[in-house]
DNA sequence: CTTATTTGACCAGT
DNA sequence: ACTGGTCAAATAAG
């Protein structure tokens, strides 16, 4: 066995350990008006981490490997045989936009664009077909038309940025009109405390080590509704960005050297029912991206610590 | 009222 | 000089 299938073995072990705890919370926290299946859909949860670890630990060795190289790959050149993932690993922002942006500028009043170009900096990109919430609180701060794209780049910070000094920003650009296809690039990480929007349940620190946070997306449409929150208070301020719908994904890229993330698909309807029976070894076959399933609905952030 | 978005200005890197 | 990333005033939304 592979140390990264090890790793991720131990990541998914107490991945269901938090969950479980979360169940716990859920169970004394919530009543039952609008998430009435908030037990059934975090035993789901459960399951689900349940079944992986089985997949992991039963499957073959070339099977799992594959699998844990998708979580763990640092390689932008070793995704090859995996199109949908697509990993920068571009190094250390420089010096530093932060820097530049926040030191108040001496006396000057207008230091706008008083910074240092992005450069060589840590991201992450996706690649969607449509706009998708990440369970991120996002501040727009600018609009860009950008040379040889037909649609202008939308830059976001966290909203937690002033108040707590989160670094993380993203950049959104529509690529393709028919199909729609969007690419958003992730730069930092969020260091804010109250960075998930509600659709999003992050474990509290005093239940991680080391600055680990699971994050689940509660994505099951056939238990719960997601119709700009109507229906659910667990979708009650997701938010659209760019005044655009957030739609089914199609494809997720991401860097595979930091924290993967999964994506809410709002459309994917198999996810919530993936079960072990279902989901034999055929899943985990090199043609079939099982992780994009399982992704959609259930979003780890900082699964991987460094 | 507070908070978020829009948008032109500004500036560093190329 | 050009381009892209950011700022911040103006504006919109809640």
């Amino acid at each position: 066995m592979s140390w990264n299938t090890k790793k991720a073995i131990e990541e998914l072990v107490r991945g269901k350990e938090l969950t479980k705890q979360l169940r716990d919370l859920l169970t004394k926290s919530l009543t039952d008006d609008g998430f009435v299946n908030s037990e059934d859909l975090v035993l789901k949860i459960c399951d689900t981490f349940a079944n992986t670890l089985s997949l992991l630990t039963n499957s073959n060795t070339t099977t799992t490997t594959a699998v844990a190289d998708y979580y763990y790959n640092d390689d932008l050149n070793d995704v090859s045989q995996k199109p949908t993932i697509n990993i920068t690993s571009d190094g250390r922002k420089s010096e530093d936009s932060g820097d530049s942006i926040k030191s108040p500028p001496s006396t000057h009043k207008d230091r706008r664009g008083s910074y240092k170009r992005r450069k060589c900096v840590d991201s992450r990109k996706k690649i969607t077909s449509a706009l998708v919430d990440d369970g991120y609180a996002w501040r727009k701060y600018g609009q860009k038309q950008i040379l040889h794209a037909s649609h202008p780049r939308s830059y976001f910070r966290c909203t937690h940025k002033t108040d707590q000094g989160c670094q993380a920003t993203k950049q959104v650009q529509k690529l393709e009109d028919d199909p729609p296809k969007y690419e958003t690039i992730y730069y930092g990480h969020h260091t804010c405390k109250n960075m998930l929007k509600s659709c999003h349940f992050m474990v509290d620190d005093s239940t991680c080590n080391n600055d680990s946070s699971i994050l689940l997306s509660f994505a099951n449409n056939s238990t719960l509704t997601n119709k700009q929150g109507h229906d659910n208070p667990f979708f009650s301020s997701v938010k659209q960005e760019s005044k655009e719908d957030y739609k089914p994904i199609s494809e997720i890229t991401y860097n595979g050297s930091s924290s993967p993330e999964y994506l809410w698909s709002p459309h994917h309807h198999q996810l919530s029912t993936f079960d072990l029976s279902s989901a034999d070894m055929t899943v985990l076959s090199p043609d079939h991206d099982v992780l994009s399933d399982v992704v959609d609905s259930v979003d780890l952030d900082d699964l991987l610590q460094f």
